[in-house]
RNA sequence: CGGGGAGUGGCGCAGCCAGGUAGCGCACCUGUUUUGGGUACAGGGGGUCGGAGGUUCGAAUCCUCUCUCCCCGACCA
Protein backbone atom coordinates (compact mmCIF):
# COMPACT_ATOMS: atom_id res chain seq x y z
CA UNK A 1 0.00 0.00 0.00
CA UNK A 2 1.33 3.23 -1.10
CA UNK A 3 0.66 5.01 2.26
CA UNK A 4 1.99 3.22 4.36
CA UNK A 5 4.79 5.11 5.80
CA UNK A 6 7.61 2.41 6.28
CA UNK A 7 10.45 2.34 8.68
CA UNK A 8 13.28 2.21 6.20
CA UNK A 9 14.05 4.84 3.42
CA UNK A 10 15.49 2.28 1.05
CA UNK A 11 13.27 -0.89 -0.01
CA UNK A 12 14.22 -4.23 -1.52
CA UNK A 13 12.90 -3.79 -4.02
CA UNK A 14 14.59 -0.45 -5.64
CA UNK A 15 18.06 -1.20 -4.21
CA UNK A 16 19.04 -4.49 -2.22
CA UNK A 17 22.40 -3.73 -1.85
CA UNK A 18 21.34 -0.78 -0.54
CA UNK A 19 18.76 -1.39 1.53
CA UNK A 20 20.94 -4.78 3.33
CA UNK A 21 23.08 -1.99 4.60
CA UNK A 22 20.53 -0.31 5.86
CA UNK A 23 19.05 -3.05 8.24
CA UNK A 24 21.99 -3.40 9.60
CA UNK A 25 23.10 -0.38 10.75
CA UNK A 26 18.63 0.45 11.31
CA UNK A 27 18.14 -2.83 13.13
CA UNK A 28 21.24 -1.74 14.82
CA UNK A 29 22.93 -4.93 14.44
CA UNK A 30 26.64 -4.02 13.99
CA UNK A 31 29.18 -0.97 12.55
CA UNK A 32 31.89 -0.39 11.02
CA UNK A 33 35.43 -0.54 12.96
CA UNK A 34 37.57 1.06 11.08
CA UNK A 35 39.77 -1.73 10.16
CA UNK A 36 39.15 -3.16 7.05
CA UNK A 37 36.72 -5.88 6.41
CA UNK A 38 36.05 -6.14 10.40
CA UNK A 39 32.68 -4.90 11.83
CA UNK A 40 31.72 -4.34 15.36
CA UNK A 41 28.68 -6.41 16.27
CA UNK A 42 26.58 -4.36 18.32
CA UNK A 43 23.93 -6.14 21.22
CA UNK A 44 21.32 -7.28 18.77
CA UNK A 45 23.59 -8.60 15.93
CA UNK A 46 25.58 -10.58 18.58
CA UNK A 47 22.56 -11.51 20.34
CA UNK A 48 21.36 -13.08 17.29
CA UNK A 49 24.65 -14.97 16.56
CA UNK A 50 24.53 -16.04 20.43
CA UNK A 51 21.56 -17.75 19.84
CA UNK A 52 22.18 -19.27 16.68
CA UNK A 53 25.69 -20.31 18.50
CA UNK A 54 23.95 -21.67 21.47
CA UNK A 55 21.22 -23.88 19.47
CA UNK A 56 23.72 -25.01 16.86
CA UNK A 57 26.30 -25.98 19.75
CA UNK A 58 23.76 -28.07 20.76
CA UNK A 59 22.68 -29.89 18.22
CA UNK A 60 26.44 -30.37 17.54
CA UNK A 61 26.80 -31.90 21.24
CA UNK A 62 24.01 -33.98 20.60
CA UNK A 63 26.12 -36.04 17.49
CA UNK A 64 28.43 -36.70 20.55
CA UNK A 65 31.33 -34.23 19.38
CA UNK A 66 33.71 -32.77 22.45
CA UNK A 67 34.07 -28.94 22.04
CA UNK A 68 38.02 -27.60 22.18
CA UNK A 69 39.77 -24.93 21.63
CA UNK A 70 43.15 -24.50 19.23
CA UNK A 71 45.54 -21.33 18.91
CA UNK A 72 44.69 -18.76 16.62
CA UNK A 73 48.35 -18.71 15.41
CA UNK A 74 49.91 -21.66 13.05
CA UNK A 75 52.90 -22.10 11.82
CA UNK A 76 53.69 -21.09 8.54
CA UNK A 77 54.90 -24.60 7.79
CA UNK A 78 52.04 -26.51 8.18
CA UNK A 79 50.08 -24.85 5.73
CA UNK A 80 52.78 -26.36 3.00
CA UNK A 81 52.14 -29.87 3.52
CA UNK A 82 49.19 -29.73 2.16
CA UNK A 83 49.12 -28.61 -1.80
CA UNK A 84 46.12 -27.61 -2.62
CA UNK A 85 45.50 -26.61 1.08
CA UNK A 86 47.98 -24.30 0.44
CA UNK A 87 47.18 -23.01 -3.01
CA UNK A 88 43.71 -22.21 -1.74
CA UNK A 89 44.47 -19.94 0.79
CA UNK A 90 47.92 -18.51 0.48
CA UNK A 91 46.72 -15.91 -1.37
CA UNK A 92 44.59 -14.44 1.50
CA UNK A 93 46.51 -15.18 4.71
CA UNK A 94 47.28 -12.42 7.62
CA UNK A 95 50.84 -13.43 8.62
CA UNK A 96 52.34 -12.59 12.18
CA UNK A 97 55.86 -11.73 11.32
CA UNK A 98 57.49 -9.60 14.86
CA UNK A 99 56.76 -10.25 18.18
CA UNK A 100 57.67 -6.25 19.74
CA UNK A 101 57.05 -2.96 18.80
CA UNK A 102 59.91 0.16 19.16
CA UNK A 103 59.85 3.32 18.59
CA UNK A 104 60.66 4.70 14.91
CA UNK A 105 63.18 7.19 13.51
CA UNK A 106 60.10 9.42 13.52
CA UNK A 107 58.62 8.30 17.35
CA UNK A 108 55.82 6.17 15.40
CA UNK A 109 56.39 2.54 16.37
CA UNK A 110 56.99 -0.03 14.16
CA UNK A 111 57.39 -3.62 14.42
CA UNK A 112 60.93 -4.33 16.13
CA UNK A 113 63.71 -5.80 13.66
CA UNK A 114 65.42 -7.38 16.62
CA UNK A 115 62.11 -9.00 17.51
CA UNK A 116 61.23 -10.73 13.86
CA UNK A 117 59.70 -14.56 14.57
CA UNK A 118 62.47 -16.93 13.25
CA UNK A 119 58.91 -18.86 11.78
CA UNK A 120 56.27 -16.25 11.00
CA UNK A 121 52.85 -17.59 12.00
CA UNK A 122 49.96 -17.20 10.32
CA UNK A 123 46.04 -16.14 11.81
CA UNK A 124 43.92 -19.38 11.07
CA UNK A 125 41.80 -19.16 7.94
CA UNK A 126 40.32 -22.43 9.05
CA UNK A 127 42.19 -25.11 11.69
CA UNK A 128 42.34 -28.52 9.59
CA UNK A 129 46.20 -28.09 9.88
CA UNK A 130 46.94 -27.53 13.01
CA UNK A 131 44.10 -30.01 14.44
CA UNK A 132 45.43 -32.50 12.21
CA UNK A 133 48.76 -32.08 14.39
CA UNK A 134 46.65 -32.50 17.42
CA UNK A 135 45.06 -35.63 15.97
CA UNK A 136 48.25 -37.28 14.71
CA UNK A 137 48.99 -37.42 18.71
CA UNK A 138 45.93 -38.26 19.99
CA UNK A 139 44.81 -41.17 17.58
CA UNK A 140 47.21 -44.58 17.87
CA UNK A 141 44.66 -47.17 17.20
CA UNK A 142 41.82 -47.93 15.69
CA UNK A 143 40.02 -47.88 19.40
CA UNK A 144 40.75 -44.32 19.42
CA UNK A 145 38.43 -43.40 16.44
CA UNK A 146 35.91 -42.40 15.36
CA UNK A 147 37.77 -39.02 17.02
CA UNK A 148 35.34 -36.18 16.67
CA UNK A 149 36.02 -32.64 17.67
CA UNK A 150 34.40 -28.97 17.64
CA UNK A 151 35.85 -25.23 18.21
CA UNK A 152 34.27 -22.08 17.92
CA UNK A 153 36.14 -19.34 16.96
CA UNK A 154 37.56 -16.48 15.06
CA UNK A 155 39.46 -17.38 11.71
CA UNK A 156 40.92 -14.39 9.30
CA UNK A 157 40.17 -14.33 5.53
CA UNK A 158 42.11 -11.38 3.84
CA UNK A 159 39.39 -11.40 1.10
CA UNK A 160 39.07 -8.83 -1.84
CA UNK A 161 35.69 -7.44 -1.06
CA UNK A 162 33.96 -7.74 2.49
CA UNK A 163 30.59 -7.03 3.03
CA UNK A 164 28.95 -7.15 7.15
CA UNK A 165 28.55 -10.34 7.97
CA UNK A 166 28.28 -12.16 4.50
CA UNK A 167 32.26 -11.82 4.38
CA UNK A 168 34.41 -9.83 6.71
CA UNK A 169 38.04 -10.63 6.76
CA UNK A 170 37.21 -11.50 10.54
CA UNK A 171 34.05 -14.37 11.00
CA UNK A 172 33.14 -16.48 13.94
CA UNK A 173 32.70 -19.79 13.16
CA UNK A 174 32.21 -23.19 14.49
CA UNK A 175 34.66 -25.79 13.01
CA UNK A 176 34.08 -29.28 13.39
CA UNK A 177 36.93 -32.31 12.69
CA UNK A 178 36.36 -35.72 13.13
CA UNK A 179 39.04 -38.52 12.16
CA UNK A 180 37.19 -42.10 11.47
CA UNK A 181 38.45 -45.60 10.46
CA UNK A 182 37.17 -45.70 6.91
CA UNK A 183 35.73 -44.05 3.99
CA UNK A 184 32.64 -44.91 4.53
CA UNK A 185 32.33 -43.86 8.19
CA UNK A 186 34.08 -40.39 7.31
CA UNK A 187 31.28 -40.15 4.66
CA UNK A 188 28.59 -40.84 7.27
CA UNK A 189 29.77 -37.92 9.50
CA UNK A 190 30.23 -35.51 6.73
CA UNK A 191 26.72 -36.17 5.55
CA UNK A 192 24.95 -36.08 9.03
CA UNK A 193 26.91 -32.72 9.24
CA UNK A 194 25.21 -31.21 6.45
CA UNK A 195 22.04 -32.45 7.67
CA UNK A 196 22.72 -30.63 10.80
CA UNK A 197 22.98 -27.45 9.15
CA UNK A 198 19.92 -28.06 7.22
CA UNK A 199 17.89 -28.74 10.53
CA UNK A 200 19.50 -25.90 12.08
CA UNK A 201 18.63 -23.59 8.96
CA UNK A 202 15.17 -24.52 8.19
CA UNK A 203 14.28 -25.33 12.24
CA UNK A 204 15.64 -22.68 14.28
CA UNK A 205 16.51 -20.04 11.45
CA UNK A 206 13.80 -20.74 9.38
CA UNK A 207 15.77 -20.51 6.39
CA UNK A 208 14.64 -23.03 3.75
CA UNK A 209 17.63 -24.40 2.37
CA UNK A 210 18.47 -27.47 -0.48
CA UNK A 211 21.14 -29.59 0.88
CA UNK A 212 23.47 -31.13 -2.23
CA UNK A 213 27.05 -31.60 -3.21
CA UNK A 214 29.24 -28.82 -4.66
CA UNK A 215 30.53 -29.53 -8.10
CA UNK A 216 34.62 -30.52 -8.17
CA UNK A 217 35.57 -27.18 -9.05
CA UNK A 218 33.88 -25.44 -6.22
CA UNK A 219 35.48 -27.58 -3.16
CA UNK A 220 37.38 -26.50 -0.41
CA UNK A 221 40.85 -26.70 -0.76
CA UNK A 222 42.28 -30.60 -0.57
CA UNK A 223 38.69 -31.79 0.38
CA UNK A 224 38.14 -34.87 -1.88
CA UNK A 225 33.71 -34.24 -1.35
CA UNK A 226 32.24 -30.90 -0.33
CA UNK A 227 28.92 -31.03 0.47
CA UNK A 228 26.55 -27.66 1.02
CA UNK A 229 23.30 -26.00 2.14
CA UNK A 230 22.10 -23.26 -0.01
CA UNK A 231 19.91 -20.66 0.83
CA UNK A 232 17.91 -18.27 -1.48
CA UNK A 233 17.77 -14.68 -0.66
CA UNK A 234 15.17 -12.93 -1.64
CA UNK A 235 17.25 -11.08 -4.45
CA UNK A 236 17.24 -14.48 -5.69
CA UNK A 237 20.83 -14.68 -5.78
CA UNK A 238 22.03 -17.90 -3.53
CA UNK A 239 24.15 -18.09 -0.11
CA UNK A 240 26.26 -20.75 0.34
CA UNK A 241 25.06 -21.30 3.98
CA UNK A 242 27.16 -24.23 6.08
CA UNK A 243 29.86 -26.76 4.29
CA UNK A 244 30.81 -29.96 5.12
CA UNK A 245 34.10 -31.98 3.71
CA UNK A 246 35.21 -35.57 3.88
CA UNK A 247 38.46 -34.80 3.14
CA UNK A 248 39.63 -38.50 2.12
CA UNK A 249 43.04 -39.47 4.09
CA UNK A 250 44.45 -36.06 2.41
CA UNK A 251 45.16 -34.24 5.73
CA UNK A 252 45.89 -37.47 7.33
CA UNK A 253 48.92 -37.99 5.48
CA UNK A 254 49.78 -34.45 5.51
CA UNK A 255 49.44 -34.26 9.66
CA UNK A 256 50.29 -38.30 9.76
CA UNK A 257 46.98 -39.06 11.49
CA UNK A 258 47.94 -42.86 11.21
CA UNK A 259 46.08 -46.05 13.50
CA UNK A 260 46.77 -49.48 13.63
CA UNK A 261 44.24 -51.65 12.39
CA UNK A 262 42.50 -54.47 14.29
CA UNK A 263 45.73 -56.77 12.24
CA UNK A 264 48.06 -54.18 13.27
CA UNK A 265 48.78 -52.94 9.79
CA UNK A 266 49.06 -49.02 10.10
CA UNK A 267 46.18 -46.95 8.20
CA UNK A 268 45.61 -43.51 7.28
CA UNK A 269 42.80 -42.09 9.03
CA UNK A 270 39.86 -40.13 7.06
CA UNK A 271 39.13 -36.99 7.78
CA UNK A 272 36.09 -34.46 7.43
CA UNK A 273 35.27 -30.85 8.05
CA UNK A 274 32.56 -28.60 8.06
CA UNK A 275 31.82 -25.10 9.34
CA UNK A 276 28.91 -22.40 10.08
CA UNK A 277 29.28 -19.01 10.83
CA UNK A 278 28.41 -15.40 11.83
CA UNK A 279 27.29 -15.56 7.51
CA UNK A 280 24.21 -16.93 8.74
CA UNK A 281 23.23 -13.67 10.46
CA UNK A 282 23.26 -12.36 6.85
CA UNK A 283 21.15 -14.97 5.93
CA UNK A 284 18.55 -13.91 8.23
CA UNK A 285 18.54 -10.28 7.10
CA UNK A 286 17.56 -11.35 3.68
CA UNK A 287 15.81 -14.22 4.10
CA UNK A 288 13.30 -12.46 6.81
CA UNK A 289 13.69 -8.76 6.43
CA UNK A 290 11.48 -6.00 5.05
CA UNK A 291 10.46 -2.66 3.86
CA UNK A 292 10.72 -2.16 7.85
CA UNK A 293 13.91 -3.50 9.08
CA UNK A 294 15.00 -6.89 10.06
CA UNK A 295 12.42 -9.67 11.23
CA UNK A 296 13.83 -12.20 13.43
CA UNK A 297 12.71 -15.36 14.06
CA UNK A 298 11.64 -16.33 17.51
CA UNK A 299 13.79 -19.14 18.17
CA UNK A 300 16.54 -17.03 17.31
CA UNK A 301 15.28 -13.60 19.15
CA UNK A 302 17.65 -12.55 21.91
CA UNK A 303 14.18 -11.10 22.99
CA UNK A 304 10.68 -12.21 21.77
CA UNK A 305 7.90 -10.32 23.57
CA UNK A 306 9.23 -6.66 23.91
CA UNK A 307 6.95 -4.66 25.91
CA UNK A 308 6.72 -1.20 26.03
CA UNK A 309 5.24 1.18 28.48
CA UNK A 310 3.99 4.21 26.99
CA UNK A 311 5.46 6.51 29.93
CA UNK A 312 4.63 10.32 29.95
CA UNK A 313 6.51 11.63 32.23
CA UNK A 314 3.56 11.86 34.75
CA UNK A 315 2.99 9.97 38.28
CA UNK A 316 0.70 7.25 36.68
CA UNK A 317 3.38 5.97 34.78
CA UNK A 318 4.53 3.86 37.52
CA UNK A 319 1.25 2.28 37.68
CA UNK A 320 1.76 1.75 34.33
CA UNK A 321 5.43 0.24 35.10
CA UNK A 322 4.14 -1.80 37.53
CA UNK A 323 1.08 -3.20 35.50
CA UNK A 324 3.90 -3.74 32.83
CA UNK A 325 6.07 -5.72 35.34
CA UNK A 326 3.34 -8.19 36.44
CA UNK A 327 2.93 -9.45 32.60
CA UNK A 328 6.77 -10.26 33.09
CA UNK A 329 6.36 -11.55 36.61
CA UNK A 330 3.04 -13.91 35.28
CA UNK A 331 5.39 -14.84 32.47
CA UNK A 332 8.03 -16.51 34.81
CA UNK A 333 5.37 -17.45 37.80
CA UNK A 334 3.69 -19.88 34.91
CA UNK A 335 6.79 -21.14 33.21
CA UNK A 336 5.79 -19.96 30.04
CA UNK A 337 7.51 -21.32 27.10
CA UNK A 338 7.92 -21.47 23.18
CA UNK A 339 9.56 -23.54 20.96
CA UNK A 340 11.23 -25.29 24.03
CA UNK A 341 12.73 -22.52 26.02
CA UNK A 342 11.52 -19.55 28.49
CA UNK A 343 9.78 -17.28 26.27
CA UNK A 344 12.62 -14.09 26.66
CA UNK A 345 10.15 -10.88 27.30
CA UNK A 346 11.79 -7.60 27.80
CA UNK A 347 10.01 -5.10 29.53
CA UNK A 348 11.48 -1.63 28.00
CA UNK A 349 11.67 0.83 30.92
CA UNK A 350 13.98 3.36 29.09
CA UNK A 351 12.28 6.62 29.14
CA UNK A 352 12.05 7.82 26.09
CA UNK A 353 8.82 8.23 23.69
CA UNK A 354 6.78 5.44 23.19
CA UNK A 355 6.63 5.74 19.31
CA UNK A 356 10.34 6.32 18.81
CA UNK A 357 10.97 2.72 20.86
CA UNK A 358 8.22 1.25 18.84
CA UNK A 359 9.36 2.06 15.48
CA UNK A 360 13.39 0.82 17.12
CA UNK A 361 11.33 -2.31 17.82
CA UNK A 362 9.87 -2.74 14.73
CA UNK A 363 13.71 -2.02 12.30
CA UNK A 364 14.87 -4.44 15.12
CA UNK A 365 12.39 -7.28 14.04
CA UNK A 366 11.13 -7.91 18.10
CA UNK A 367 8.80 -10.89 17.08
CA UNK A 368 5.69 -9.31 19.34
CA UNK A 369 5.66 -5.31 19.96
CA UNK A 370 3.30 -4.67 23.32
CA UNK A 371 2.23 -1.31 23.55
CA UNK A 372 0.83 -0.49 27.23
CA UNK A 373 -0.78 3.14 28.01
CA UNK A 374 -2.95 4.31 30.89
CA UNK A 375 -5.82 3.43 29.11
CA UNK A 376 -4.78 -0.07 28.01
CA UNK A 377 -4.12 -0.56 31.83
CA UNK A 378 -7.10 1.00 32.90
CA UNK A 379 -9.22 -1.69 30.50
CA UNK A 380 -6.89 -4.92 31.38
CA UNK A 381 -5.25 -4.87 27.75
CA UNK A 382 -2.81 -4.65 25.91
CA UNK A 383 -1.80 -3.52 22.50
CA UNK A 384 -0.22 -6.08 20.40
CA UNK A 385 1.55 -5.87 17.28
CA UNK A 386 3.12 -8.91 15.42
CA UNK A 387 6.26 -7.85 13.36
CA UNK A 388 4.95 -10.60 10.91
CA UNK A 389 1.93 -8.89 10.68
CA UNK A 390 2.97 -5.17 10.89
CA UNK A 391 0.62 -3.30 8.86
CA UNK A 392 -2.85 -2.83 8.50
CA UNK A 393 -3.21 -2.68 4.85
CA UNK A 394 -6.22 -0.43 4.80
CA UNK A 395 -5.76 1.79 7.18
CA UNK A 396 -1.95 2.44 6.41
CA UNK A 397 -1.37 2.08 10.06
CA UNK A 398 0.37 -0.24 12.38
CA UNK A 399 -1.72 -3.47 12.82
CA UNK A 400 -2.70 -3.23 17.18
CA UNK A 401 -4.52 -6.14 18.56
CA UNK A 402 -6.25 -5.69 21.84
CA UNK A 403 -5.95 -8.01 23.97
CA UNK A 404 -6.89 -9.29 27.63
CA UNK A 405 -3.40 -9.18 29.59
CA UNK A 406 -4.40 -12.68 30.22
CA UNK A 407 -5.37 -13.78 27.11
CA UNK A 408 -2.13 -12.58 25.84
CA UNK A 409 -0.41 -14.70 28.13
CA UNK A 410 -2.21 -17.38 27.44
CA UNK A 411 -1.50 -17.11 23.41
CA UNK A 412 2.03 -15.95 24.02
CA UNK A 413 3.50 -19.36 22.94
CA UNK A 414 1.10 -20.45 20.54
CA UNK A 415 1.95 -17.19 18.53
CA UNK A 416 5.68 -17.10 18.97
CA UNK A 417 5.29 -20.62 17.85
CA UNK A 418 3.05 -19.42 14.68
CA UNK A 419 5.29 -16.52 13.96
CA UNK A 420 8.64 -19.27 13.56
CA UNK A 421 6.52 -21.07 11.37
CA UNK A 422 4.93 -18.45 9.47
CA UNK A 423 8.45 -17.08 8.55
CA UNK A 424 9.73 -19.91 7.50
CA UNK A 425 6.85 -20.85 5.37
CA UNK A 426 6.97 -17.58 3.48
CA UNK A 427 10.43 -18.25 2.59
CA UNK A 428 9.70 -21.54 1.59
CA UNK A 429 6.98 -20.38 -1.18
CA UNK A 430 9.16 -17.82 -2.24
CA UNK A 431 12.37 -19.90 -3.00
CA UNK A 432 9.79 -22.62 -4.63
CA UNK A 433 8.34 -20.12 -6.80
CA UNK A 434 11.76 -18.83 -7.99
CA UNK A 435 13.22 -22.15 -9.20
CA UNK A 436 13.15 -22.99 -12.99
CA UNK A 437 13.28 -26.26 -14.48
CA UNK A 438 13.08 -27.78 -17.43
CA UNK A 439 15.60 -25.36 -19.40
CA UNK A 440 17.57 -27.65 -21.76
CA UNK A 441 19.65 -25.92 -23.81
CA UNK A 442 22.16 -23.28 -22.87
CA UNK A 443 20.69 -20.39 -25.10
CA UNK A 444 17.84 -20.44 -23.58
CA UNK A 445 19.74 -20.76 -19.94
CA UNK A 446 21.17 -17.17 -21.14
CA UNK A 447 17.73 -15.83 -22.65
CA UNK A 448 16.70 -16.36 -18.71
CA UNK A 449 19.22 -14.86 -17.37
CA UNK A 450 19.55 -11.90 -19.52
CA UNK A 451 15.93 -10.99 -19.21
CA UNK A 452 14.51 -7.90 -17.45
CA UNK A 453 13.89 -9.31 -14.29
CA UNK A 454 16.60 -8.44 -12.00
CA UNK A 455 16.96 -11.54 -9.80
CA UNK A 456 15.38 -14.39 -12.16
CA UNK A 457 16.38 -16.62 -9.18
CA UNK A 458 17.63 -20.78 -10.12
CA UNK A 459 17.63 -23.09 -12.31
CA UNK A 460 17.51 -26.46 -11.76
CA UNK A 461 19.89 -28.30 -14.99
CA UNK A 462 20.55 -31.65 -16.00
CA UNK A 463 24.04 -31.80 -16.65
CA UNK A 464 27.00 -34.86 -17.60
CA UNK A 465 29.36 -33.94 -14.85
CA UNK A 466 32.34 -33.33 -16.82
CA UNK A 467 35.46 -32.78 -15.57
CA UNK A 468 39.15 -31.23 -16.29
CA UNK A 469 39.09 -28.57 -19.45
CA UNK A 470 35.69 -29.52 -20.28
CA UNK A 471 34.63 -28.43 -16.44
CA UNK A 472 37.06 -25.23 -17.00
CA UNK A 473 34.69 -24.39 -20.20
CA UNK A 474 31.10 -24.65 -18.64
CA UNK A 475 32.42 -22.97 -15.56
CA UNK A 476 33.68 -19.93 -18.33
CA UNK A 477 30.23 -20.36 -20.08
CA UNK A 478 28.77 -19.94 -16.77
CA UNK A 479 30.77 -17.00 -15.38
CA UNK A 480 29.94 -14.84 -19.07
CA UNK A 481 26.25 -14.86 -17.40
CA UNK A 482 27.35 -14.23 -13.98
CA UNK A 483 26.23 -17.70 -12.77
CA UNK A 484 27.78 -20.14 -10.69
CA UNK A 485 27.15 -23.90 -10.10
CA UNK A 486 25.59 -24.13 -6.91
CA UNK A 487 25.41 -28.18 -5.57
CA UNK A 488 23.74 -31.28 -6.71
CA UNK A 489 20.43 -31.66 -4.19
CA UNK A 490 19.89 -34.95 -2.41
CA UNK A 491 16.59 -35.06 -3.47
CA UNK A 492 16.57 -34.30 -7.36
CA UNK A 493 14.13 -36.45 -9.64
CA UNK A 494 15.77 -38.54 -11.72
CA UNK A 495 17.49 -37.50 -14.97
CA UNK A 496 15.89 -38.30 -18.62
CA UNK A 497 17.83 -36.09 -21.46
CA UNK A 498 21.03 -34.38 -22.49
CA UNK A 499 23.67 -32.06 -20.56
CA UNK A 500 22.44 -28.28 -20.79
CA UNK A 501 26.37 -27.66 -21.69
CA UNK A 502 27.71 -30.58 -23.25
CA UNK A 503 25.04 -32.12 -24.77
CA UNK A 504 26.09 -35.55 -23.58
CA UNK A 505 24.05 -37.89 -21.71
CA UNK A 506 23.22 -36.03 -17.88
CA UNK A 507 23.96 -38.15 -15.36
CA UNK A 508 22.75 -35.18 -12.53
CA UNK A 509 20.64 -32.59 -11.75
CA UNK A 510 22.72 -29.42 -10.18
CA UNK A 511 21.42 -25.70 -9.81
CA UNK A 512 22.69 -22.94 -11.20
CA UNK A 513 22.09 -19.24 -9.92
CA UNK A 514 23.73 -15.94 -9.15
CA UNK A 515 25.58 -16.06 -5.71
CA UNK A 516 26.91 -14.16 -2.80
C1' C B 1 43.51 -6.21 -6.71
C1' G B 2 41.23 -3.27 -11.23
C1' G B 3 37.02 0.39 -12.49
C1' G B 4 33.49 3.94 -10.39
C1' G B 5 31.52 6.79 -6.04
C1' A B 6 32.03 8.73 -1.05
C1' G B 7 34.15 10.35 3.81
C1' U B 8 31.56 17.58 7.15
C1' G B 9 28.19 17.09 15.08
C1' G B 10 24.54 10.30 16.58
C1' C B 11 22.04 9.70 11.35
C1' G B 12 21.04 11.91 6.41
C1' C B 13 23.00 15.95 3.69
C1' A B 14 24.49 21.31 1.78
C1' G B 15 28.94 24.23 1.46
C1' C B 16 34.21 22.79 -2.04
C1' C B 17 34.24 24.56 -8.94
C1' A B 18 35.33 30.96 -8.23
C1' G B 19 40.07 29.85 -0.35
C1' G B 20 38.24 34.22 4.57
C1' U B 21 37.65 30.48 9.54
C1' A B 22 30.73 25.80 9.40
C1' G B 23 25.09 25.28 8.04
C1' C B 24 20.25 22.46 7.27
C1' G B 25 16.73 18.23 8.42
C1' C B 26 16.11 14.26 11.86
C1' A B 27 17.89 12.67 16.62
C1' C B 28 19.51 14.76 21.50
C1' C B 29 18.79 18.32 26.12
C1' U B 30 15.30 22.03 28.80
C1' G B 31 10.39 24.02 29.17
C1' U B 32 5.35 24.26 27.65
C1' U B 33 1.61 21.65 24.94
C1' U B 34 -0.66 17.09 23.35
C1' U B 35 -2.08 12.00 24.23
C1' G B 36 -4.98 5.10 21.40
C1' G B 37 0.11 7.39 20.32
C1' G B 38 6.03 7.90 14.09
C1' U B 39 2.31 15.28 18.39
C1' A B 40 3.39 20.56 18.22
C1' C B 41 5.86 25.06 19.66
C1' A B 42 9.93 27.72 21.98
C1' G B 43 14.80 27.73 23.70
C1' G B 44 19.53 24.95 23.89
C1' G B 45 24.08 21.57 23.66
C1' G B 46 27.26 19.14 20.35
C1' G B 47 31.67 19.30 14.72
C1' U B 48 40.19 20.68 15.19
C1' C B 49 35.00 19.22 8.07
C1' G B 50 38.69 10.69 7.78
C1' G B 51 44.28 11.25 8.78
C1' A B 52 49.29 13.30 7.57
C1' G B 53 52.11 16.72 4.88
C1' G B 54 52.29 21.03 1.55
C1' U B 55 50.74 25.94 -0.92
C1' U B 56 48.78 30.57 1.36
C1' C B 57 48.36 36.30 5.58
C1' G B 58 44.35 32.66 5.82
C1' A B 59 42.32 25.78 3.75
C1' A B 60 36.19 21.89 4.79
C1' U B 61 37.45 24.36 0.13
C1' C B 62 43.76 24.08 -3.83
C1' C B 63 48.08 20.17 -4.25
C1' U B 64 50.51 15.37 -2.59
C1' C B 65 50.37 10.99 0.17
C1' U B 66 47.49 7.76 3.17
C1' C B 67 43.24 5.21 5.78
C1' U B 68 38.18 3.65 5.62
C1' C B 69 33.39 2.72 3.43
C1' C B 70 29.84 1.76 -0.75
C1' C B 71 28.79 -0.16 -5.89
C1' C B 72 30.60 -3.25 -10.20
C1' G B 73 34.25 -6.99 -11.53
C1' A B 74 38.25 -10.93 -10.60
C1' C B 75 38.72 -14.33 -5.44
C1' C B 76 36.10 -16.75 -1.50
C1' A B 77 32.23 -19.18 4.14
Amino acid sequence: MSNIRHALSVKRADDFAQWYQEVISAADLAEESGVRGCMVMKPWGYGIWERIQRLMDARIKDAGVDNCYFPIFIPLSNFEREAEHVEGFAKEMAVVTHHRLIAGPDGKLIPDPEAKLEEPLVVRPTSETIIGDAMARWVQSWRDLPLLTNQWANVVRWEMRTRMFLRTTEFLWQEGHTAHETREDALEETHRAITMYSDCAEDDLAIPVIVGEKPENERFPGAVETWSIEAMMQDGKALQAGTSHYLGTNFAEASGIRYQDREGTQQLAHTTSWGFSTRMVGGVIMTHGDDDGLRVPPKIAPWQIVILPMLRDKPEDEKVLEYCGEIVAKFRELGLSACGEPIRVLLDKRPAKGSAKRWEWVRKGAPIILEVGPRDMADGKVAMLRRDQLWNEESGKPAFQFLTREGFSSQAPSLLEAIQDRLFEEARERRDANITRGITDFDALSDFFSGDARYPGWVEVQWSKPTGAALEKVVEQLKALKLTMRNVPVDAAAVDGACIFTGEPAVERIFVARAY
